[in-house]
RNA sequence: GGGCGUAUAGCUCAGCUGGUUAGAGCGCGUCGCUGAUAACGACGAGGUCCCAGAUUCGAAUUCUGGUACGCCCA
């Protein structure tokens, strides 16, 4: 049987509880071993990294997670969910360097690389268990064990499968990165790093004259802020889409071309008089040769050059070049180019060496040593740092009249963030590339067909991106991370790639692998997944097959960790090397879901797919070794068409792009900004009034958010998830405000336990017992199996407001499946939200008295039971993705009576996701019941207006309808108006003309495309004819007619919109559909009733205060001067005795009781109440 | 500097394809209810829908141009 639960409720400890349930019974394996033969429905994890503690964002990505899994789950999909780690990269070696103090390169190679990266092995589990302890807390439903690793040998070797196949298919290449080199350090900084050291310095900005080859009189004026780096110019940039103008400099022959927009501002700003000769486009200048500032590689290289793609030859260096980041917002209009030097440069120099035939390019030169000394070749500059070198070749050029102007630039420049002293400069490195830009059409495509919430990331943000797709930088100068898997010809440069360990040690005359077994019998303890990393593969050579006697051996670098992660869909599975990857990679490819943070567009969204299309895209059929693009038949997807002919979308169809975390915080106005609060009530306590509240950036210095384990301690994870679920769509920013996931507790969860509890209450009382008739076969409750329950009758028989509540639900889950199959949770929230409050606040509040019946088998009585109890077991299991602790804690009570049969599925989760039954939805009736809740609210607006409270009982209410069509309806709910206002009878009339006016509007949507122009006369017409006459008419004839202009309109009753109007001064309110009119006369009589429902509520609270039990039976004393009090006892005598189960009411103080005071009607008195 | 996004009540946010009284929750205020009760309900105040222009019979919604903020990239 049902026992009453407690209101007082803690939501985290009966998590707990849930937690080791689920535990102990192994609920999760159970779900999935449900659906073992079921379509699949494919989850992707993105990797975190375990070397930081998690933080609330990472909650609400794994909130997200796993709630679509859980659905999909419910419906019927089987969904594996693998948890991955991410473990390479640089923050690895950053934090094992902080650990041993040291940073550079140097440094670390001093250290020793095999213990470094032994190091980094061990470092990358520093917070495994708060990772693992989180993901359980939250409820995140993942395969922790088998999780994959981004380390693993299995792992590796399919990644470096995946590159021999790009190397094979010569996607794999290597060339020059730009990167911001530190020079005294001698290494290169990631953005991040580079991001932290910017500061605002003066740097010379120099106009440099460039004469031109055939007319040495006329020159080109071209700008740089890094003097320096003339020595190393290749090219001058121009814009094609803009002007240029050839000026004369006044008082000498020179003539300059520079861009025409500037010639005034250049003029002044060099108090020269510059004269324009003639313009022309930018595009016009483009070949033009010019010698450049320096002879130091002019005079080998002047007159390299070499056969276009187009035909034709060309000079190969010093000539205009087309650049479309030339502006004119400073500067000349024409740029010096040292491709060496900048990103943007070396991308000139790359569109250049396209437009040669193979072998005849242009080839990036410099002057500059990667100790940032300008190099021999620099002439009289050698040995310079080359900041320092800054001056004397501005000396030189003005000494040489090539200066034409100079001045100090104020800008932003980066600084090495280890070493504040040191500027960075820009700097190339040989780098291995993906040649993705090949692929650019193919992943556009492939974008196209994904689904992405919010749409626009598809065309914005990501699509962008990939438009501006260049080759992907591969290789990095470091040491823990996937090796590249390449050996080098150690006589001939000639190169291969390697797929796997076992084909390494294959190979003709290995040597080096007893470098590995050494570490390993020196330290057993060693992960075997080393032997494919640094230091041990390096020490791994082989016999060229190039060259006779020669050697292979690898390439020193490791590669980007986002390649690791992209490899994910398949490198998880060992693919294809692993036993069986082949099946389960053509079973779990492509991903349904994933969903990650904004910040992963150029991240794992990119990795993905920029792997997935080169790997499996259509013209990789032969490179996959005949397997082809491996296409699932679908499962599941928006928007998506499951096309057989067309490959896309892969690796993933749907993907959510959750909005960035803000935390929300309170500091004080005055004193330290670095003592906050995290919530109100602490900023009042702390700071007194003064502090005010900010919303911005988390922040792990400032603290200012509070942990997630606090949160899961104070409030619960589900008191989270559903905050996250339900408040916001989850791609805007969301705050992660402490207030509002408290508040998630009153508004729902709570809020859901109370109607459970008032079951619960009175299924107790009555002994309502569902199990009496009922045949399991599902266990799941279904609506079908109930049906066979003792007292159960149809919905068709039952009253008005269950078939309403009933097809509420019905309605609800149908809303809530069709928003959650297009991923959208925050709807189905929102969705459930109403349902929950029309449970709460309109069918308990209605149903109440039906559960006070005294006759506990009744049928009416056992009607509301079983509708309520349908309903919980229903909202159960609809909630269960969402907040699964509470929908298991719910189901547990509501399968209670059940037990003993072994029948019921013993979770929640494991019960297939409601159903809509289509046959117990009943739109009028939810338009009809929408319409009575307004009167009745209209009824308590009038009564407040009126200052009349709900217990005083009042004779009548007048409703005001336009139209008749319901009226026989509300009448027969009478007696719910009655007594949800407390009165005694409800008019309902739609010719009222002493209680509304009545206003005819258009019905602007119709009327619009029939009358274009003449609405505005329509609704005038309309608005000052007599609203009362219209409607007369318009019910005499169904139709009114209107000249305008020419035309005559015939408008009928759905062309037009009567509203009412309450008139002025009556106890009336109006609403959309109607206007309530209340009845403000209290007779005597009903002065008394009213004085009895007073009485009736002080007794109530006495009894509650006494302790009582629900079923108690009282004595109750009244002792009063007031003879209004009096006559109200003697005439509603039976009504109070009944409503607080008094035996006797007695005019006197009850023996043994404690006397209160009682103040009714103005009558101070005294009450008296014992136990009978 | 470029790209993307956002701007609606005191706060956090809804508002689909244009339709004339712009909504919710919280907060605030007033009142009510009192056997679901440390809950709950009702009502109220509170809006230049960022600004300007355009399209239209009609614009929070579409277009153009600004402004502010955020993110990503340079």
């Amino acid at each position: 049987m049902f026992k009453a639960v407690s209101t007082d409720v803690s939501f985290p400890k009966r998590e707990e509880q849930v937690l080791e349930l689920w535990k102990q019974r192994d609920i999760y394996a159970k779900s999935l071993a449900r659906r073992q033969d079921a379509p699949s429905f494919v989850f992707y994890e993105g990797p975190p990294t375990a070397n930081g503690l998690p933080h609330p964002g990472h909650c609400l990505t794994r909130a997200i997670k796993d709630v679509f899994p859980r659905y999909k789950t419910m419906q019927g999909f089987r969904c594996e969910r693998r948890a991955g780690w991410d473990t390479h990269g640089l923050p690895v070696e950053v934090e094992v360097g902080k650990e041993l103090g040291i940073h550079s390169k140097e440094e670390i190679e001093a250290y020793g690389v095999e213990p470094f990266v032994q190091r980094c092995q061990q470092s990358v589990w520093r917070y495994m268990q708060q990772w693992e302890r989180l993901t359980e807390r939250l409820g995140f439903w993942v395969d922790l064990e088998s999780a994959y690793v981004t380390y693993h040998q299995s792992y590796i070797e399919s990644v470096w499968w995946s590159l021999k196949n790009l190397f094979d298919r010569g996607l794999l290449y290597q060339g020059h990165k730009i990167v911001w080199w530190w020079a005294q350090g001698g290494t290169a900084l990631s953005s991040g790093e580079v991001g932290q050291g910017y500061r605002q310095v003066a740097d010379p900005s120099v106009f440099v004259t460039f004469p031109l080859v055939d007319t040495p009189r006329r020159g080109l004026l071209v700008w740089t802020t890094t003097p320096w780096t003339l020595p190393s110019n290749m090219f001058a940039a121009v814009n094609p889409e803009l002007q240029y103008a050839l000026v004369r400099v006044a008082d000498s022959d020179q003539e300059l071309w520079i861009a025409a927009d500037l010639v005034e501002a250049i003029a002044t700003k060099t108090k020269q008089e510059l004269t324009v000769l003639e313009t022309c486009r930018g595009s016009d200048l483009i070949g033009l040769r010019y010698r450049p500032p320096f002879d130091f590689f002019y005079a080998d290289k002047a007159d390299a050059a070499g056969d276009l793609v187009a035909g034709g030859r060309q000079a190969h260096y010093w000539r205009v070049v087309a650049a479309d980041f030339v502006t004119t917002d400073s500067g000349t209009g024409l740029v010096h180019q040292a491709p060496a030097f900048g990103e943007v440069d070396y991308e000139v120099l790359s569109t250049e060496q396209q437009r040669f035939v193979e072998g005849q390019q242009p080839e990036l030169f410099h002057c500059v040593a990667s100790d940032g000394k300008l190099t021999e070749q620099a002439g009289p500059f050698a040995g310079m740092w080359v900041k320092d070198a800054d001056k004397p070749i501005t000396r030189d050029l003005k000494e040489r009249g090539l200066l034409f102007f100079q001045e100090q630039y104020l800008h932003d420049y980066p600084f090495c963030w280890r070493a504040e002293q040191d500027p960075l400069i820009q700097y190339p490195r040989e780098s291995w590339f993906i040649r993705t830009t090949q692929f650019k059409d193919q992943m556009l495509a492939n974008n196209a067909r994904i689904g992405w919430l919010p749409e626009h990331i598809r065309d914005g943000r990501f699509g962008n991106f990939l438009a501006s797709n260049v080759d992907w930088a591969l290789s990095r100068e470091r040491f823990w991370g996937t090796p590249l898997p390449i050996w080098v010809c150690q006589q001939t440069g000639r190169m291969e790639a390697i797929g796997n360990y076992e084909e390494l040690l294959a190979k003709p005359g290995v040597q080096g692998t007893e470098v590995w077994q050494k570490a390993k019998a020196e330290n057993p303890e060693l992960a075997d997944d080393l032997r494919v990393h640094k230091p041990y593969i390096d020490a791994v050579t082989y016999d060229s097959p190039f060259a006779d006697g020669a050697r292979m051996q690898r390439v020193e670098e490791v590669i980007d960790c986002w390649y690791d992660s992209g490899a994910m869909p398949f490198a998880q599975l060992g693919y294809p090397h692993q036993e069986g990857s082949r099946e389960q990679f053509r079973q779990q490819f492509p991903a349904d879901f994933i969903s990650e943070a904004l910040d992963q567009t150029r991240g794992w969204f990119y990795s993905q797919l920029a792997i997935s299309t080169l790997l499996f895209g259509p013209d990789s059929q032969a490179a996959t070794d005949g397997d082809g693009p491996p296409q699932r038949t679908a499962g599941n997807s928006v928007d998506v068409a499951a096309d057989a002919d067309q490959p896309w979308p892969h690796p993933f169809r749907n993907c959510i792009v959750l909005g960035l975390m803000m935390a929300e915080w309170y500091e004080p106005k005055k004193g330290d900004k670095k003592n906050i609060a995290l919530t109100e009530a602490d900023a009042k306590e702390k700071f007194g009034g003064a502090f005010e509240k900010k919303v911005g950036k988390m922040s792990k210095q400032l603290r200012n958010y509070r942990s997630p384990d606090e949160i899961f301690d104070l409030y619960g994870a589900d008191a989270l998830r559903w905050y996250f679920f339900a408040n916001q769509p989850p791609w805007t920013s969301i705050l992660y405000s402490e207030r509002t996931i408290r508040d998630s507790i009153p508004e729902f969860l709570l809020r859901l336990w109370n109607v459970f509890s008032f079951f619960t209450i009175y299924a107790e009382i009555d002994e309502f017992d569902p199990t009496a008739g009922v045949e399991l076969t599902s266990g799941q409750l279904s609506p079908a199996e109930l049906a066979g329950g003792e007292g159960y009758r149809p919905a068709s028989e039952r009253s008005e407001i269950d078939r309403w509540i009933l097809s509420e639900l019905n309605r609800t889950i149908a809303a809530v499946t069709e928003r959650m199959d297009a991923y959208d949770n925050y709807g189905a929230c929102q969705q459930i939200t109403a349902l929950v409050d029309g449970l709460s606040n309109w069918y308990v509040r209605r149903s109440r008295d039906r559960f006070w019946a005294k006759d506990k088998r009744s049928a009416d009585k056992l009607d509301a039971f079983w509708t309520l109890y349908e309903t919980l077991v229903e909202v159960t299991k609809l909630i269960a993705p969402f907040v699964p602790f509470l929908a298991e804690s719910l189901w547990q009570e509501l399968t209670r009576p059940f037990v003993g049969s072994g029948k019921t599925a013993e979770s929640v989760h494991l019960c297939d996701y409601p159903k809509s039954d289509a046959s117990r939805i009943d739109q009028t009736l939810s338009t009809r019941m929408q319409l009575l809740r307004e009167i009745a609210s209209l009824g308590r607006a009038a009564r407040a207006e009126a200052k009349l409270k709900v217990r005083q009982p009042l004779a009548s209410v007048t409703v005001v309808l336009p139209d008749q069509q319901h009226v026989p309806w509300l009448k027969a709910h009478d007696a719910l108006v009655q007594s949800e206002l407390n009165v005694k009878a409800v008019q309902y009339v739609t010719d009222a003309e002493d209680l509304v006016h009545y206003s005819v509007q258009p019905n602007f949507k119709r009327l619009g495309p029939r009358v274009g122009k003449n609405v505005p006369a329509v609704k005038k017409q309309l608005a000052e004819a007599d609203g009362g006459e219209l409607m007369a008419r318009l019910q005499a004839d169904g139709f009114i007619e209107l000249t305008v202009g020419e035309e005559t309109l015939r408008l009928d009753d759905q062309d037009i919109q009567v509203r009412l109007q309450a008139r002025e001064g009556s106890a009336a309110t109006q609403g959309p559909n109607s206007v309530v009119v209340l009845s403000t006369e209290v007779t005597p009589e009903l002065f008394r009733e009213g004085i009895a429902r007073d009485l009736i509520r002080f007794i109530q609270s006495r009894r509650k205060e006494m302790g009582c039990e629900f079923v108690d039976r009282i004595v109750v004393g009244i002792l009063t001067e007031s003879n209004d009090v009096k006559q109200a006892v003697d005439e509603h005598r039976d009504m109070i005795r009944r409503e607080t189960l008094a035996d006797e009411i007695l005019e006197q103080r009850v023996p043994g009781s404690e006397p209160q005071p009682l103040s009714v009607a103005g009558q101070d008195g005294e009450l008296s109440v014992a136990k009978a």
